[in-house]
DNA sequence: GTCGTGCCTTGATTTAGGTCAATCAGAATT
DNA sequence: AATTCTGATTGACCTAAATCAAGGCACGAC
C-alpha cells in the first residue's frame, strides 16, 4: 500500500466515503491503490471498461472526449478533493469520456466492483450516492443551457464568478490550467477566450496579469453572467 | 385512486419500479394517482420544492427550461413509459427545469418522499436507480458534446438517426411534436432546421412529406452524421 | 548569447447560424 | 365561403465566433 496518512484523511473527507463505518472504510482501503500521472498521460480512454473509480489527491485530471475530427472537447477539469468516474460505475461498464492527467497529478484508484458489493449492503451509503449523481446531473443540465442560451462572453463571465473564491479581497480568479483549455472547457477557442477578456479589460470590469484575473465590477459582471 | 388495470400493468414495466416486490409495488401504488395534463399545460416549475415523480401514460411531457430573456430551451421530451424529475427526489428537493404537457397528456404522480423511504430498505432497487441515473448522465454528456463539436445539420441528422425505429421499411420517421419545439431541442432556430431539412431534401438523401420523413440513404446520412 | 517551442494575443477574413420579414398552407372560427 | 391563426418555409441581411495568419513573449536547450 503506498497512500500516507495524510492521503488516508483526504480521502476519508471525501463526498462518497464520509458516510461509510471505519471498518467498511478499512475495507474499501483494502482495494485502493495509490497512482500518479505525468502531465498529459492518459489514465483511461471512451469505451474502456470501467474497473475503477478515482479521487484526486494533487494536481488536476482532464475529462474529455474526442470529436471525430480528432479535436479535443474538455467536459471537465477534477480538482483534489473530488471524485470522478464514479457514475459510470453502475453502468454497462464502459467510461463514458477520456482522462488524462494536466499536470503532475496523484490519484487513489479504487475498485469499482468491489465498491458496488459495498454499497448494496448499505442505504444510507446508497442515497447519498444517488444525492450526489443527481446533483452532478444538475450540473449537466445547466452546463446544456449555458451553452445553448448564453453567448461566449456569457459564459466567460460565468465561468469567473463559479471561480471565484468565497471572500477574497480583492475579488480575483486565479487560473490554474492554461487558456486553451479553459476555452475547450467553455467551448469556444483561445483566440475568442483571449478576445473576451480584452474586451472585460476594456471596460475595466477586469484586470488580467498573467494568470491572475481582477474581478473590479463583480455586481456588474454578474448582471451581464 | 383512479388509474385503471391497464395503467398500472404500464406503469409496472416502467424501469424504476420493475425492481420491486409485489407488496412494495402495491405500497407505491397507494401513494399514486393518475394526472391529466391539457396541451400547453404546467406541471411544475423550476425551483418548486420537488414532492413528487412522474410516469407517461400517454401523450408527451415537455422538460424545460427558460433563458433569462424569456425564450425557453427544450431539455427533453417524455414519451409512455418513461418516467421523469426521479433524480431531482433525492437531491435538495427543487425541480431543476419546467415540465409541461406539450399535448393531452395522462400521467401517474408518485410520492418522492415515500419511495425514497422505500428505497432505503431496498439495496437491489437502489442499486438499479444508479445504473438508471448514470444511463441518463452519459447521455447528457453525450448531448454537451453533440452541441459543442457537432454543427446544426450534423446534430438535426443525428436526431433523425436516433428516432429511426429499427427494422422500418422503408427507414423513416414521424416527427410527433411541432418542427419548432424539435428545433428548440436541438439548439438552432425553427427557420434552420427547415434550411437544413430543405438541403437534405435537395441532396435526394431524405424526403420530406409533412411530419414523415423518409431517409433514402441511411449509410451516408450517418457518415454525415 | 541565439535558436527553438509553446502559449498567448491581435488582426483580417469567412461562415454558420440567428434575426427580421414576407409568404403560404392548413386548421379552426365566424 | 370568408377570416383569422398557427406553423412552416423562404429570402435578405447581420452578427458572433471560427478560421487563417502573423507576431510577441517567456522558457529551456544548446
Amino acid at each position: 500500500m503506498n497512500l500516507n496518512a495524510a492521503d488516508i484523511q483526504h480521502l476519508k473527507g471525501g463526498y462518497l466515503l464520509a458516510a461509510l463505518s471505519d471498518s467498511e472504510f478499512d475495507e474499501v482501503l483494502a482495494h485502493a491503490n495509490a497512482r500518479t500521472l505525468a502531465p498529459g498521460e492518459g489514465l483511461f480512454d471512451q469505451g474502456d471498461p470501467a474497473t475503477h473509480f478515482f479521487f484526486v489527491l494533487s494536481g488536476i485530471v482532464k475529462l474529455c472526449r474526442m470529436a471525430p475530427s480528432g479535436e479535443e472537447k474538455v467536459m471537465d477539469l477534477v480538482r483534489p478533493g473530488f471524485f470522478f468516474a464514479e457514475a459510470a460505475m453502475f453502468m454497462s461498464g464502459r467510461y463514458p469520456i477520456n482522462a488524462r492527467g494536466l499536470e503532475a497529478t496523484r490519484l487513489v484508484s479504487l475498485d469499482s466492483k468491489h465498491f458496488v458489493g459495498l454499497v448494496r449492503g448499505n442505504g444510507d451509503l446508497c442515497l447519498r450516492l444517488l444525492s450526489k449523481m443527481s446533483q452532478r446531473m444538475h450540473g449537466l443540465i445547466n452546463e446544456i443551457d449555458k451553452l445553448t442560451l448564453h453567448s461566449g462572453a456569457e459564459r466567460v463571465i460565468g465561468y469567473l464568478l463559479e471561480q471565484l473564491p468565497e471572500g477574497a479581497a480583492p475579488p480575483s480568479v486565479r487560473l490554474l490550467v492554461p487558456k486553451h483549455v479553459i476555452a475547450s472547457r467553455l467551448g469556444i477557442q483561445p483566440e475568442t477566450l483571449s478576445r473576451v477578456l480584452a474586451k472585460l479589460r476594456a471596460k475595466q470590469l477586469i484586470d488580467v496579469h498573467d494568470d491572475m484575473i481582477v474581478l473590479n465590477d463583480v455586481e456588474a459582471l454578474r448582471r451581464l453572467s
